[in-house]
DNA sequence: AACTATTTATAAGA
DNA sequence: TTCTTATAAATAGTT
């Protein structure tokens, strides 16, 4: 898929050999993840370059996988090195999430008009503009709901009352009579 | 690369994701084997189907790529079990960061008046004052910061001002000379 | 790093 | 499953 067609076996030339393995890793690398999720398979990549250098790909579950697999016996270094780089991946998705976790928590903080030190004349006027459309937001949500709440209460008052005079039409006859009788 | 371009995503039919994954598989596993011939690479490639059956590619020399990789003079028991907590261990904080991270997301959404629907009138009166007491503060923030701007230009004008004055005072001699010339 | 002519992989159909 | 084939994707050679 090139160019020109080419034969499998090791590049010569060393530059070109370079370039085609950086491709070519990117390629596989690419293929292993659409593998995995296409077709809901485990899919793990480990690729040493001729430097010796590390790129490897591992899916979501591939460590679960390999663990319900472990007794199967699997070669011990494929194992290891597998448990190593997942390990990696986790360790670089944990650091990215704290990341954003710290961002938002910045966010947060001007939101609630905390770390307000860093912030210009323009930051906080936008700022309070968007808190006032938040406050809007809140306040008509509330009105709707306090609208909603008293239309059901006073159905239900209505109910009760016109339960109340029927009951009051079949009991006022007995009392009438009740009074008569002395 | 087919009849028609697909989007990456998992294939709802079981038939056609065991095709896929048949096919597709094949195309990795030569893929691997090709990048390591060409490129003189040591590549290993793991696939687990969805239903456990395992696959796999390991080039020549990969098992000693491996080792020169990896302190695998470790007692194998001692090394897969460190391996093994240390990225659960990971795997457990990435979990709970994504929980925080989602529970933030959540407030956020609430202080910035979206994601409302749940709310009864009291949670959402809270949260009005809560957006009050925050919209006061960046409001005093705020003022205080057109302040100390304000005190500041002040404080330059009178500087200007008087720079200005002792100017003149210099120049108006020589222009009442200039004028009286004539 | 881009580009692009070709080869290769593969999605859909048989 | 396997074969076929039209088309998408990968990439060899080039700039």
């Amino acid at each position: 898929m090139g160019r020109g067609k080419i034969v499998i076996r090791r590049i010569d030339n060393s530059t070109s050999r370079q370039v085609t393995f950086s491709k070519r890793r990117n390629g596989l690398l690419k293929k292993a993840k659409e593998l995995s999720i296409l077709c809901d398979a485990e899919v793990g990549v480990i690729i040493f370059s001729s430097t010796s250098k590390l790129y490897n790909y591992a899916s979501t579950r591939f460590d679960s996988a390999l663990s319900r697999n472990l007794y199967l016996s699997f070669p011990r270094k494929v194992l290891t090195t597998h448990l190593f780089s997942t390990c990696k991946l986790w360790q670089k998705e944990a650091t990215a999430l704290r990341q954003q976790l710290q961002y938002l928590q910045e966010c947060q903080r001007q939101l609630m008009g905390e770390e307000l030190s860093s912030m210009s004349v323009n930051d906080l006027e936008n700022l309070e503009h968007q808190l006032e459309m938040n406050l809007k937001g809140v306040r008509m949500k509330k009105e709707n709901l306090l609208h909603r709440e008293n239309l059901e209460f006073y159905q239900k008052i209505e109910l009760i009352r016109k339960e109340n005079s029927e009951l009051k039409e079949k009991v006022l006859p007995e009392c009438t009579l009740g009074l008569a009788k002395p």
